[in-house]
DNA sequence: AAAATAGTAAAGCATGCTTGACTAAATTTC
DNA sequence: GAAATTTAGTCAAGCATGCTTTACTATTTT
């Protein structure tokens, strides 16, 4: 069995160094953490977990409704109405009613989630800045379009399940 | 406010558009996403949750002591003990006797969860494999090298906090 | 009036951790 | 070399998270 790990050994670093997935998912997850980081430094900003962050971007800012939500984030109504109540309680979000349907209610930001928002996404944009002036802006460009061609083909590859 | 909605969907989307992190991050989750199913249709392996996944790459595979790897993780040993359990169960790892020290035990791989790793793996090099088709060795050579840059950029810069 | 839809409320459950209490082996101290 | 301490690991209970299912009210549509 000794030989036997020796061999699986050279296969799994071959196949490791060679993967150019491992390494974009190793980058994403490091350059999260680094991003989560800065927020979290920033300490203005409520504590926003995953679950949360997950939400923000399928809120339009006209509003969007309870059940378009739990649509668009693939759950219950009622999981995502307790997410809504979290960001509520925490002043990012309010929940008003739509002037169309007596029955529903519009999920929108509130000024300060607005504002939490942008913050969050200029760290972001300083941790690109940081980037740039390192790597080189061609160098970034040229990576930012290759990441645009593989965006596309995952969705014409990725065979999609509406449900 | 509603003029004040308009003027933050702009800035949104301005910022939304050219950045280049939140479109790693997205990508890296599509084809996280991806590669999940994939490995899912296979079927032949167990089922592996996020946590078991994020245990692998910390197993040597010549051994590793259960409280490195509770390190390496972050967590407690008893969390890590958790986790090496359930792949024990599954077939995946095994638990010997450290033959240094009689109180240890070195967790490692089985050959049923060497063979699902190189499986794991290869569904990642296949991947690899269509994207190169479509969009071309140069170009992802190009990004795999860039990702390296920005890998290391990432080890300088961030602020890490060894406990 | 009946049926469908938007949302709420509450309880339950799997996950992925934690803390606390323990056993056995190794190391240190005297 | 025996006693005290540290270290490796286990067992069990507990907890926050992020969901689910079940049951319900209020409104709209048919």
């Amino acid at each position: 069995m000794t030989e036997k790990s020796g061999e699986f050994l050279n296969d799994l670093n071959a196949a490791k160094q060679a993967n150019v997935l491992e390494r974009l998912f190793r980058c994403a997850r490091l350059l999260n953490d680094e991003g989560t980081r800065r927020v979290a430094d920033l300490a203005e900003t409520p504590i926003l977990r995953a679950a949360h962050m997950n939400l923000m971007p399928h809120i339009d800012l006209a509003g969007t409704r309870l059940t378009v939500l739990a649509q668009r984030l693939g759950v219950t109504k009622q999981a995502a109405s307790q997410l809504v109540a979290d960001l509520e309680k925490m002043g990012v979000l309010k929940r008003e009613p739509d002037p169309d349907d007596g029955r529903a209610k519009r999920v929108v930001f509130t000024e300060q989630g607005r504002q939490g928002l942008l913050e969050g996404l200029a760290v972001l944009r300083q941790m690109e800045e940081e980037l740039r002036m390192d790597i080189g802006d061609k160098e970034i460009d040229r990576f930012n379009r290759t990441l645009g061609t593989i965006l596309g083909w995952i969705q014409t590859n990725s065979a999609k399940k509406d449900t």
